[in-house]
RNA sequence: GGCGCGAUAGCAAAGCGGUUAUGCACCGGAUUGCAAAUCCGUUCAGCCCGGUUCGACUCCGGGUCGCGCCUCCA
């Protein structure tokens, strides 16, 4: 039974789709205004990984991860820049998908852009004004009433009166009460607009995923994921539009992942210390920056330094190098095997892919002992199912993430062949030496019975 | 100020009221021309103070420290 940690109860709970056999999750995705940095990677692969683990335990899936294009920071880009919102969107929905696929991300089901879904947003504010829960404030902006919803703070645990007590927002004048939030905000100058019944403008922040969620998934969903940092207040919004709007429960299990941290600080842009996806892959393999990420429970805050991603990358090592040797079977997750129930046992408590990794080396010990074909496709069948193990070992472990040219791995080549005609010699100091001029440039010799093979340090 | 999360061995990171987590690093042995890889073995834990218990890293209470949200943020 899959247990999921649900931000709304504070606890873990057996997860029980409302349609038995399906699961329908959201998650808020990228504001396409800039290159994905680290942070974003941790929620694509988290819920990468929700998403498979609910597949591989039988269940139909969709999978909805929006894309907004458009709001205040890319406004503000495309002036910078010069050039068009959509012009700037494109080009970093283009390199999102880039750094989504070299992660190992399956795309998502659906990838709505808040763009294409101006008309749903209307009409949920429409609705909203009918409930009473929206007005239009002197300004002209369109406003929810936080008020006159009544659960509004049960998922950030927040009262609107601590809120008020903590206010440090300045009060905009316009609105009824300074927590109230923007639905639709009116035409400015040099930004784009929509018609609307409240004028021209454009829609507020939170909206756009009640409007998209509901369209795609309906008014009532399984689960809806995203950073911690989402919790409030966007995902409250979101809670107090859709059931404001629609009269019935939004979500059943929310999902937040941890920060990624930098020297015990959260990663973000506002302080600078961000790494973007395709800087860290210049240094490290994409997959070496998924295990990095599986590794830590998908609450836990994840610290970046280049010492853990090597640590990684060795114990990533480890797995592949259990898969060189023996000539695993191609087959499928054999469910009843014991590693196969540990994995599961952790899958299915709230995600643990830390100890569902820890699975993964027992495996791979055992495959080194027993060098069976049928533990060692296990090992690649249940890796498989966490997106890893998924390549020829030799090309993981000879692997570069820079732009090592195919001249020098000829070069490689040509001087293990030296060696081993010097060793036939036995002029074991001649090939000590080559060993060790490749062992400087980061190449590492294992002599075997079979000959002589090469892996990158 | 309000709300929340965390503190595990040299580093990273899990489960668990009593029995080896796991990975990296380290040490000893096997193996090897020597190495590497692998195998076998050893060493190294649970912030502090109380409480519950036959027994607590694990439960409860109180500290201390760290982090986050309350403002755009994954």
């Amino acid at each position: 039974m899959l247990k999921i940690y649900n931000s709304l109860a504070r606890e873990k709970q057996d997860f029980v789709p409302i349609n038995p056999g399906e699961a329908r999750m959201y998650v808020c995705g990228m504001t396409v205004y800039d290159y994905c940095h680290l942070g974003h990677a941790r929620v694509l692969v988290v819920f990468d990984i929700v998403q498979r683990w609910l597949r591989a335990s039988g269940l139909r899936v969709t999978y909805v991860r929006n894309i907004t294009d458009i709001d205040d920071k890319i406004i503000k880009r495309a002036l910078e820049n010069k050039q068009s919102i959509a012009e700037l969107s494109e080009h970093f929905i283009t390199f999102m998908n880039e750094d989504a696929a070299a992660l190992g991300i399956e795309p998502p089901d659906h990838e709505p852009r808040a763009t294409a879904y101006v008309p749903q947003m209307l009409d949920l504010i429409g609705q909203l004004e009918k409930n009473g829960l929206a007005y239009q404030a002197k300004d002209g902006d369109v406003n929810f009433a936080v008020r006159k919803f009544a659960g509004y703070g049960k998922l950030s645990g927040k009262s609107l009166d601590d809120l008020r007590a903590g206010e440090r927002v300045e009060v905009d004048s316009a609105k009824g009460d300074p927590l109230d939030f923007v639905l639709w905000k009116h035409a400015r100058e040099n930004e784009p607009f929509w018609p609307s019944p409240w004028g021209n403008g454009r829609p507020g922040w939170h909206i756009e995923c009640s409007a998209m969620s509901s369209d795609l998934l309906g008014k009532h969903f399984d689960i809806h994921g995203g950073g911690q940092d989402l919790q409030f207040p966007h995902h409250e919004n979101e809670i107090a539009q859709s059931e404001g709007a629609h009269g019935c429960q939004f979500v059943n299990y929310w999902m937040h992942n941890g920060f990624v941290r930098v020297a015990e600080e959260k990663m973000s842009k506002s302080l600078g210390n961000f790494f973007t996806i395709r800087e860290i892959l210049k240094k490290y393999d994409a997959e070496v920056v998924r295990f990095f990420i599986l590794r830590a429970h998908y609450r836990s805050p994840l610290n970046y330094s280049d010492s853990h991603l090597d640590d990684a990358r060795q114990a990533l090592s480890r797995l592949y190098t259990a898969l060189k040797s023996v000539d695993a079977e191609a087959s499928p997750v054999d469910w009843e095997e014991p590693h196969a129930l540990r994995f599961t046992q952790a899958m299915n408590d709230d995600f643990n892919t830390p100890e569902a990794c820890a699975v993964l080396f027992d495996l791979a010990a055992e495959v080194n002992r027993s060098r069976s074909p049928a533990l060692a496709g296990q090992l690649r069948a249940l890796a498989g199912l966490l997106g890893l193990l998924t390549r020829d070992p030799q090309v993981f472990l000879q692997a570069t993430p820079s732009s090592e040219t195919e001249a020098s791995i000829a070069h490689v080549e040509a001087r293990i062949a030296e060696r081993v005609a010097a060793k036939k010699n036995k002029d074991y100091a001649a090939a000590d030496r080559i060993r060790g001029e490749l062992l400087a440039a980061g190449i590492v010799l294992e002599d075997s019975a079979a000959g002589t093979t090469w892996r990158r340090q």
